[in-house]
DNA sequence: GTATTAATCTACTATTCCGATAGGGTAATA
DNA sequence: TATTACCCTATCGGAATAGTAGATTAATAC
């Protein structure tokens, strides 16, 4: 399942493209309009501007913008950084690869097969996504 | 992340599915083969039996055996038995659907958009998957 | 230069879930 | 009738999640 933590980024991406023009908006406005707790959006949003999506700015007429073109924020990496490994299962994962205690051998391992399977496809769907793709209809 | 209850559950399965003979396997010598506690294998067992996919023999002799062919054992069956919703997301959910508290419309939800994506592809490879087909390579 | 605004940072807390464990009960078999 | 092995209930520590509180810092407006 997906946490909130990710869901709430998410959605406070997409409410940032969809501003029509790029003046800074504060955290109360976004939390208001999406129906986040304003101090754990707050976290969120100072990690995506530590990871590079967002730039801040204090100070009356202050807030949170994009600092990047919807087009090229592939909800991959933004995923890996919200929610962490794309993968259900360590074993399975590249960017955060671990090896299973109880595997002796993954490659005769049923479950290594299935969530290999789910997870290249789940990747290519990420992948194939921008910020730009699920904030606009067309 | 996929929990250790459905790691362990598909494990067992392929355990039994792999068995030349229909004999009942005793608990004990799943978990020792799979490397897993056999109190928490107990209660996975007994899960699966409920569902309907194991047959189990009391005393001496006795066991866990499938009463289902491989074939005829659906990956999305048993992972919505062991993990719950294949979705990430409950508004996401066909079985398991919740309304989001956060979310006025669905429609223009970016992150509903995204995640419905993914879980019409997981559940694709979950109900191409049998079994049979994850046990054996072929 | 002072007040206001709004982001930043640190720390804490309540709740829930996971994985595992313990121990006795019950039914089938030899 | 003794043994085997499944069945059931209860509990528990630890980790993660989601949210809360309060003090600090920096930018802007007057």
């Amino acid at each position: 399942m997906l946490s909130k933590k990710t869901k709430y980024g998410i959605k406070a991406l997409t409410f940032l493209a969809r501003q029509e023009n790029l003046k800074p908006v504060q955290i109360a406005e976004i939390a208001k309009n999406e129906q986040i707790s304003v101090k754990f959006l707050e976290s969120i949003l100072l990690l995506l501007r530590h990871s590079g999506f967002l730039g801040s700015k204090k100070g009356k007429g202050g807030g949170y913008y994009l600092i990047k073109d919807p087009k090229d924020i592939n909800m991959a990496t933004v995923y890996r950084i919200l929610e962490g490994p794309i993968a259900l299962l360590p074993c399975v994962s590249h960017n955060f690869y671990e090896k299973c205690d109880d595997c002796i051998d993954e490659a005769s391992c049923s479950v290594h097969k299935l969530m290999t399977e789910v997870r290249d496809n789940t990747l290519m769907i990420l992948e194939n996504n921008t910020l730009a793709d699920i904030s606009f209809n067309h």
